[in-house]
DNA sequence: AACTATTTATAAGA
DNA sequence: TTCTTATAAATAGTT
């Protein structure tokens, strides 16, 4: 959750997956410390982790870790098909719209820029300091805008160099 | 964590104590949620509210969960509430994307429409017509900065009127 | 493992 | 209660 914005999806490169795992636990385990002592309840956290031959425990409880190493081996088959349909649904939604999110942030990204050299040009070409406009993203915007200059110059070329005449009236 | 440093220890007020544990709950359970789907590993975190008749879970795996269950003589029936836990989760997470996003929506119409009206100037003040901006919207930013100038020029004003000069020393 | 730039969580306050 | 905000804490990427 710091340098990029965190992609919420199975990590595929192992070392990459095996070094968050280890953070992420860590943290888990600390936040379970934390609201035990703070708000004076029992609670537990269980992690199984694919390196380690036993789960992980973190438990205020003594009596539920040791149930939980004896029964490891049981597993409840039954499922709620419809509760997994509409979960998974769910999911859909949110990565949808998080797609959206993506795609808008950008987009205000953009206009920011644009405004703020457009305000560069009206207020005497002065930058101001305050601005937190990252320079990489004017750069990037201005090569955009003179690409699209360019372009113009050269149809406007081609306009002169081939006139349409066979638009003219005789007279 | 904020606004102050965390201080570790029982929290004494009950209804400070009640709050913070609903709101780190939720953080806990978000937690686990992430983990597992970012290392694709089984987890689960059990917390036992006072408040509540049965404890609180979230677990990948319902062979864990049941087992708890079975041992604190609870029914099967609660695998339904584990789902609705987790269902609802992500419903709020739904909620608060779409919250993000009306309200990057709006930022990003602030911002077109004050890239327009700096663009007019810009420009020899003609009105491109190919702009879709909406005149209404115009007029809603330009009261608005209309009503900045007319603060900025009550607030010369005021220090015209009265000079600070308590501040001036006495020669 | 230690370091930071950022994001996320959250304690207070409204 | 929910929303906002300022700040602490967690952590992704880097060294």
């Amino acid at each position: 959750m710091a340098r990029k914005k965190v992609d919420l999806a199975y990590i595929s490169n192992p070392k990459k997956r095996k070094e968050v795992l280890k953070k992420r636990k860590n943290g888990l385990l600390k936040k379970v410390d934390e609201i035990t002592t703070l708000c004076g309840i029992e609670a537990c956290a269980i992690i199984y982790s694919p390196d380690e031959p036993e789960p992980q425990v973190w438990s205020s409880d003594q009596g539920v870790e040791s149930v939980i190493f004896k029964f490891r081996g049981v597993s409840e088959l039954t499922r709620n098909k419809r509760m997994f349909c509409q979960e998974s649904l769910l999911r859909k939604n949110i990565i949808q719209v998080q797609g959206q999110l993506k795609k808008l942030r950008n987009e205000n990204r953009m206009k920011e820029i644009n405004l703020f050299m457009c305000q560069y040009f009206v207020g005497g070409n002065h930058l101001d300091k305050s601005n937190i406009i990252d320079l990489n993203d004017i750069t990037f915007l201005a090569d955009k805008k003179l690409e699209e200059i360019t372009k113009k110059i050269e149809m406007l070329h081609v306009q002169e160099v081939t006139p349409t005449t066979e638009n003219e009236e005789k007279p």
